[in-house]
DNA sequence: AAAGTGATCATG
DNA sequence: ATGATCACTTTG
């Protein structure tokens, strides 16, 4: 098991994406006890460009974080109710993403932070140095299918027809 | 199928 | 200040 470096995440979104599939999301919680969940499904969001990217619109308050070099959380509430994980990729200044779409046996993006208890406070946390928030990779290739991601319908045809969603294959159980 | 929920951003 | 919109989940 090899904590994921500040190197390790100053790639592009969908690389990372690619990457994080199967990799291990580890968190601290309050009681002190660590919590490790393989990652089992990724979206790449892929600076101003791509019009699914919050940052498509340019920098505001809420998508500052994204420009930050890679390594660090961006949390955002959806929906009122929902938070959601993103592991902020590449260089500082190219606002790079990649959601955290679900972990094994929390499937879905709004279930695994509340499964995990991730939320705004977690915003901007380093994964690099943080102790209560990191990702572990062990050596492991997992196969992963790629498909349009999901719940973009107010972005370009072009853009939603990419497939940057990345979802682990599951075991076949004999 | 549709509600539920509140931050966020563009508009005035 | 107001209003539309939302990287979703649950319930019926």
């Amino acid at each position: 098991m090899r904590r994921l470096g500040r190197e390790d995440y100053a790639v592009d979104a969908v690389t990372a994406a690619k990457m994080l599939v199967g990799a291990w999301l580890c968190r601290r919680m309050d009681d002190g006890g660590v919590v490790r969940r393989r990652i089992t499904e990724t979206e790449a969001y892929c600076g101003e460009e791509d019009t699914a990217c919050h940052a498509h619109k340019g920098r505001t308050a809420r998508t500052d974080v994204m420009y930050s070099a890679g390594g660090c959380a961006y949390v955002y509430l959806c929906y009122g109710m929902h938070e959601m994980l993103n592991v902020v990729t590449g260089a500082e200044g190219r606002p790079e993403a990649v959601l955290i779409r679900g972990v094994e046996g929390a499937e879905g993006p709004g279930r695994l932070t509340k499964f995990l208890k991730i939320d705004r406070s977690h915003n901007r946390e380093d994964l690099v140095s943080s102790n209560r928030l990191w990702i572990e990779a062990d050596g492991t290739k997992v196969k992963f299918t790629s498909s349009p991601r999901i719940g973009i319908a107010y972005a370009s045809k072009r853009d939603q027809k990419r497939k940057w969603r990345f979802t682990i294959c599951r075991k076949k159980v004999s």
